[in-house]
DNA sequence: AGTTCGATCGCCT
DNA sequence: GGCGATCGAACTG
């Protein structure tokens, strides 16, 4: 596995880097999988970021240095991963809300025994980081340090991005801000 | 101190 | 397609 992306990749808009982090590797402890699925929260103008309402003690590290986790828990079961984007002092960040499973897929079937298809392991942001093992211990993580890192892939393949609206919200819902790779199996929905 | 509701998921009909 | 699980963050008073 190459160097994890450098933090100069993290530190530029959140709908650039939503868009061109698919396609790359999100690893942690010998288990990952294709990035296919992101959606961007901005710094201005987006109720539905949880930024929006400026700096409490969960949104924090939203507003701290590009390339760290801002790992949130939600619906009182599920772990949600983003990763902080902007420069320093800057709110944006981008949500994982989906991985095609590349390693340690035994291991990401023992934690989601509720998937009768490996296409299933990791196909929303919950799941995925049911799969990986990320929780609310990896808020503030740094991903170009690690456990959790991101990586170009060994072989890039070729695809074409799709865009739509974000999903599971109700403000600033009309947003283009969800980005997909088009007709990949994994992604959380058409 | 009490209330509301959420960037979800899986099971039920 | 609908809904319950389950709980913390943020807002109200």
């Amino acid at each position: 596995m190459e160097a994890p992306l450098p933090r100069a990749f993290f530190e530029r808009s959140a709908p650039q880097v939503a868009r061109d982090i698919l396609g790359k590797t999100l690893a942690l402890d010998g288990v990952s999988g294709r990035i296919v699925e992101t959606e961007a929260y901005l710094s201005e103008g987006d109720l539905a970021a949880h930024s929006a309402r400026g700096v409490t003690p969960r949104t924090r590290v939203i507003f701290g240095p590009p390339g760290h986790a801002y790992v949130y828990f939600i619906y009182g079961m599920y772990d949600c991963l983003n990763i902080v984007c902007e420069p320093e002092g800057v709110a944006g960040c981008v949500l994982i809300r989906a991985l095609e499973p590349l390693t340690g897929l035994d291991r990401m079937r023992k934690r989601r025994p509720a998937a009768r298809r490996d296409e299933d392991l990791a196909n929303g942001p919950g799941k995925l980081t049911r799969a990986l093992g990320i929780k609310i211990t990896h808020n503030g993580s740094d991903l170009t340090r690690g456990p959790i890192t991101v990586h170009s892939p060994e072989a890039a393949k070729g695809f074409q991005i799709a865009t739509s609206t974000r999903i599971g919200i109700t403000q600033s819902a009309d947003l283009p801000l969800r980005f997909f790779i088009k007709d990949n199996p994994c992604v959380s929905r058409r």
